[in-house]
DNA sequence: GCTGACTTACTCGGATATCAGTTGTCCGAGTACCACAGG
DNA sequence: CCTGTGGTACTCGGACAACTGATATCCGAGTAAGTCAGC
């Protein structure tokens, strides 16, 4: 098991993101530059954070892609789902359904006690997730790495040119 | 990102071997006759728990796997990570060493924000399947369906023949 | 009838194909800007 | 000098390949039981 590539780029992508003033498009070629990224793939993970509503995105010259929403609004998991998908990683197949005495009409992924203990489980990774907003992340990034910001922007608006 | 299906195979395979008295080694064929799964795939996530210690192997007629300790030493992290390794799923590719004023010496697994987060995730994920043990399981699932335990030996018993 | 070795069949174990999903790339659709001509 | 129009360059968006890892299968190594001959 493991997180696709794209989950870490999107969050930094995000995250940079949030450090631009509004109004002001990045395109995911700025951002590429910037984390030496394949410039066509990270675009491809943007447009799946752009159909999750969680950046919007702008055609055309001076156009590129922008937080939807504010960060506070925005959580780590809203993130990890983009990229993901929302299903979930234990995916029971059922497989007591083929044993002997196993019965047609019964869903086993909720009676299957080996079942609910991986959910359980996924779901205390969702609430982690679920309770960290890309504010608190870009706050504490802030507070350790003041200058981060300032560079930040200023990298990602001069590569434009 | 998702789980292999080799572990719903396993945590299925220990939780039927804890139902077999002590002293008499299930073959993979029987187990896999019982769920209709393919005897080879699952004798191969069987090895990775010979591998991991969880469970023994005897080769010959009259051979199989049998549990190697107690259901209450067993955690289901156990044999999770048997199945799927012990390597995080998030895996931080570092990417901010790449960024403007990324240094070479900084272990930026520890040091990027974006990272900790992830892993605190994973970490109570990992909390929550090494809480509960193949024995809580065994018991929950003879409380709720006194009969399976019978069943299951009885089956895998005369399967055998 | 008992003991020993040999044969046989059974089981695990790892090496080998096959397939799906992620990773990576490319080209077309759309759009805003810019230049230029006309008024 | 102002305005409208056409061209141009830039950006996203989705379609198309390549590659890694999971899925599935097969055959050989090893072992214990069963069998048979000899004592």
């Amino acid at each position: 098991m493991r997180t696709s590539e794209g989950v870490e780029w999107a969050l930094h992508a995000c995250l940079n993101l949030a450090w631009v003033e509004d109004g002001h498009p990045v395109p995911a070629a700025a951002l590429a530059g910037h984390f030496q990224l394949p410039p066509a793939y990270l675009n491809k993970q943007l447009q799946a954070l752009v159909r999750s509503g969680i950046v919007s995105s702008t055609s055309g010259p001076r156009g590129g892609f922008q937080l939807a929403r504010k960060p506070q609004d925005i959580t780590v998991l809203d993130v990890v789902v983009a990229i993901e998908g929302s299903e979930e990683a234990f995916r029971c197949a059922e497989i007591l359904r083929d044993a002997p005495d196993g019965e047609m009409g019964i869903d086993y992924r909720n009676t299957c006690v080996i079942s609910q203990v991986m959910r359980k489980a996924e779901l205390a990774w969702w609430k982690e997730l679920a309770g960290r907003t890309l504010a608190e992340v870009k706050a504490t990034v802030e507070s350790r790495f003041p200058a981060v910001p300032g560079q930040t922007r200023h990298g990602l608006l001069n590569r434009r040119a």
